[in-house]
RNA sequence: GCCGGCGUGGCGGAAUUGGUAGACGCGCGCGAUUCAAAAUCGCGUUUCUUAGGAAGUAUCGGUUCGAUUCCGAUCGCCGGUACCA
């Protein structure tokens, strides 16, 4: 009846053990205070990110990382250890929205479909997770404890003597007025250019915007008053408390990189009666500073311009505002405008012209600049094109041409720094400046205050409420948590900066005093501290109890290993550990950091090297593969592709290939009989074969060390040797082969668990402990040594394993194609080393 | 530009402290089985070759008895970031 017979009945079995596993809640992990919590047992925390339940369902990518922990997860778990593996959904977000309003559907009803799907998809690929756990963002019981991290933020300041948060309520306490307060909250609002998209209608995180722009959206600078995160507080520490991460370097490069720290100075110029500070990072060029910058927008650009200039000024700052981003970053062209003012250099005391350009940003330092023409390239470009003075005040090593120079080098035309090496021209200029208050040591970042409201509807409420008169803003009582939003029948983005919640009056107006906040938070609101909720996810009391947290957490980093995409490096990854830090100040949590060891697997391509995508048609949809394949192939194929962490195009060749692999393990228990039924073989049978036991043994010894390392592939191409081994053997002793399936159990739990109960064994393969290497069974009497002269390979030669250094050359040495070669020369030099070699130096 | 990563057969890749380069898989070729095919099993598969060898891990150079591995320079590709002062 069915036109081609499957290799092996994988779709005879594998929803049978999805079904028993889910039945028995053999995955279950019980935590403090649970039925069948064992305290004597460790544990281990092992999380994948929780993915967003898009309406095109799971894509190839998430089953990589995902099977990665699932392997390392039933390792461990086989291993003795309580294991936490759960899973999730942060179902907030744009996309769900927009596919909401796209098919006129509430966004709650088409997420809810989303996720069923979602599950039912990770369900049939037979991963570990204790289900009982599951999270979701946009339950009404995760948003209450959303809002009520949101409220400790808004609730605390950042104090910089002891670099940490603290409740605000210490502030009242001395005295601060409310306005006084509101301007060191952790959450505050604030009145600045922001990303905003016309086309979603809402702002977005610097952190977003680049990803939404290619997605084609469209992202514009606009004014507007916004809720913030003061993350910037927390830079130094995030850069500092990243080091002892066991994260890739990379991802931490590429923190640091955004959280981009800077040292130098700060120096104050006198420009017209006005104190103008600028931001350097190197002071020691304060002697070259020929002009100076201000950004278009610096607020005293206005009052510093002289009459004659004044149009020629206006008309630049105004060209400069219309223009966006993009074509401000795209035009590298330098343009400007002299103000006509001039600024004092405070080591000298020349006047020196202040010009306004668009190469200089009100959002980085000051806003303003002192320009060193002579080493700086952008300066020098600025100063070339409208004829400023250019002054040599550093001469480089060597013989590299000083002008635009940025190298370090000695000071010269620096009155009291000639001479001195650019390292101690900066320490000796700092020291002048502070000793003469004209400036001081700074240390400048380049991350940006965390923008954290959006104009949308589907997502967490502010819960905040104005008062009507003064225009006060204060939180809501936990006791009225959580705050959902209203049904609305239209929540479409209306293109007011105070979103589509401002329409649903009755929901808005607290009170006659009191009005509510109409923005809502981003979706990175819910991922920042699912991990936390993994460990206790019914507690209506604590969004984590003491308890939960001592037994699941670490001291130096919560969560022992997480697994997730490096397009979070920047964003999720960052974010979480700012929350994370103030829930520690706190006194929520006793950690720092929530993410001991990180890992980032690659991105699976097309099967034509392209990145996957409709467009292209390279997609490969996992259901697919699981319904022609098996979901242990698919598991194995997406481990077997190659490093982990290494992008890699996808080639269904290759999944027929694992494919193949497995069937082969199959026929070592199962033959067909002449109907074509599958039964016991009768080749596994009670008895010893030391070959066997050996490859055997090696094998264990491969699969530990490569789940150990996560190399994944290698593991896998062991397994397939001993499984060749197994094929031309006539028999195999009933043994290895068990602890054979223990092995692959991790890797393919369906197929090892089938075989496993017709070869009737009762336990189930994942309540059984990992197999115990055997070192004895390794040992060899006889080696082969490989002979070299003058390190090119001559000989392979058969010596006894504990053979002496004397003995493997004199054996060397009498192998006849070795002395053809070092016929009529002269030995100068035998390197043996044992076990391995013998290399004969001869000329 | 700056930061990070990567260059090994026709392809994905292996070689864990420097010690047999190309494991394992894909593809391809040959054979067995079959009436035939599929499936399966076995053998072969870096290149050149005067068949003894020679060359070979992006390129050039260095250290070493010995380098895919360590060091230096160059080229190429990928990712991040960018008038960040």
């Amino acid at each position: 009846m069915s036109e081609k017979r499957k290799p092996y009945p994988f779709d005879q079995f594998e929803s049978k053990w999805q079904s028993h596993w889910s039945e028995n809640k053999t995955y279950r992990a019980p935590g403090p205070g649970e039925e069948g919590f064992d305290a004597s047992k460790p544990k281990y925390y092992i999380l994948d990110m929780f993915p967003y339940p898009s309406g095109a369902g799971l894509h190839v990518g998430h089953p990589e990382g995902y099977t990665a922990t699932d392997i390392v997860g039933r390792y461990k778990r086989m291993n003795g250890y309580n294991v936490l593996h759960p899973m999730g959904w942060d179902a907030f977000g744009l996309p769900a929205e927009q596919y909401a309003i796209k098919t006129g559907q509430h966004p709650r009803v088409t997420t809810e479909a989303n996720i069923n799907n979602f599950r039912r998809q990770l369900q049939e690929l037979g991963f570990a997770y204790d289900w009982d756990r599951e999270v979701n963002t946009t339950d009404p019981k995760y948003i209450r404890w959303t809002q009520w991290i949101f409220l400790q933020l808004y609730n605390s300041y950042f104090c910089d003597e002891d670099q940490k948060a603290k409740p605000v309520s210490d502030l009242e306490e001395k005295g601060w007025t409310q306005e006084q307060i509101d301007e060191v909250r952790l959450a505050f609002i604030h009145e600045a250019p922001v990303n905003w998209s016309p086309s979603m209608g809402t702002v977005l995180a610097n952190e977003e915007v680049q990803e939404w722009k290619d997605k084609g959206e469209t992202v514009e600078r606009r004014p507007l008053r916004q809720w913030m995160l003061r993350i910037t507080k927390y830079a130094q520490r995030l850069i500092d408390e990243l080091e002892p991460l066991e994260w890739p370097e990379s991802i931490k490069a590429l923190q640091r990189n955004w959280i981009g720290r800077s040292e130098g100075a700060e120096v104050t110029f006198d420009v017209e009666g006005n104190d103008i500070t600028v931001f350097t990072t190197r002071p020691d060029t304060l002697f070259g500073a020929t002009y100076m910058v201000l950004a278009p927008e610096h607020s005293l650009v206005s009052a510093i311009t002289t009459a004659p200039q004044k149009e020629a000024v206006e008309a630049y700052v105004s060209a400069c505002a219309s223009k966006s981003d993009m074509e401000r970053g795209l035009d590298k062209e330098k343009t400007g405008a002299d103000t006509g003012a001039f600024a004092i250099n405070p080591v000298n005391g020349e006047k020196i012209p202040v010009w306004i350009a668009d190469y200089v940003m009100m959002g980085y330092g000051s806003g303003a600049i002192m320009a060193v023409p002579a080493h700086d390239t952008r300066d020098f470009e600025f100063a070339q094109k409208f004829g400023l003075p250019i002054l040599q005040v550093v001469q480089p090593h060597g013989d590299q041409d000083w002008q635009g120079c940025t190298n370090p080098g000695t000071a010269i035309n620096s009155g009291f720094l000639d001479g001195l090496k650019t390292k101690d021209a900066k320490k000796k200029i700092i020291y002048w400046l502070v000793e003469n208050r004209k400036g001081e040591k700074k240390i400048q970042f380049k991350l940006r205050d965390w923008l954290f409201s959006r104009q949308r509807y589907w997502g967490e409420p502010f819960p905040l409420l104005w008062d009507k008169e003064t225009g006060q803003h204060s939180g809501v009582c936990e006791s009225e948590l959580p705050l959902l939003q209203p049904e609305m029948e239209d929540f479409k983005p209306t293109g007011d900066p105070r979103g589509p919640l401002i329409n649903c009056t009755d929901w808005i107006n607290y009170s006659d005093k009191l009005q509510r906040e109409t923005n809502t938070m981003p979706q990175w609101a819910g991922s920042c501290w699912y991990y936390l909720r993994y460990c206790d996810p019914k507690n209506t009391d604590h969004f984590i109890s003491p308890e939960n947290e001592d037994y699941w957490g670490n001291e130096d980093g919560f969560v022992d290993f997480y697994v997730g995409g490096k397009e979070h490096a920047v964003l999720h990854l960052l974010y979480s550990r700012f929350w994370h830090k103030v829930l520690n100040d706190l006194g929520h949590l006793k950690s720092k950091e929530p993410f001991k060891k990180y890992f980032a697997p690659g991105l699976i391509m097309g099967e034509d090297g392209q990145k996957m995508s409709k467009s292209l048609g390279n997609v490969v949809n996992p259901d697919d593969v699981v319904e022609k394949y098996g979901a242990d192939s698919l598991r194995l194929y997406e481990m077997f592709m190659g490093p982990l962490d290494q992008d890699k195009p996808w080639a269904m060749k290759g999944v027929e290939g694992v494919h193949r692999f497995l069937a082969k393990v199959w026929r070592v228990a199962c033959s067909e009989d002449s109907e074509g039924r599958w039964e016991l073989s009768g080749k596994i049978v009670e008895g010893r074969n030391d070959d066997l036991a050996k490859i055997t043994h090696q094998t264990i010894k491969r699969v530990e060390g490569a789940i150990n390392s996560l190399r994944f592939n290698t593991a896998i191409s062991g397994m397939m040797e001993c499984a060749n081994a197994y094929t031309a053997a006539k028999e195999v002793p009933k043994d290895l082969f068990l602890t054979f399936l223990k092995l692959l159990s991790p890797f393919a739990p369906h197929l090892a668990e089938e075989i496993n109960s017709m070869l009737e064994e009762s336990e189930l393969l994942s309540e059984q402990t990992w197999p115990v290497l055997d070192e004895s069974l390794l040992v060899e009497s006889e080696i082969q040594l490989i002979v070299q002269v003058n390190g090119k390979l001559r000989a392979r030669i058969q010596v006894p394993a504990d053979v002496s250094k004397e003995d493997a050359e004199k054996a060397a040495l009498a192998d006849g194609n070795i002395r053809a070669h070092i016929d009529g020369k002269t030995v100068r030099k035998v390197i043996v080393v044992p076990g391995k070699l013998v290399n004969i130096v001869a000329n």
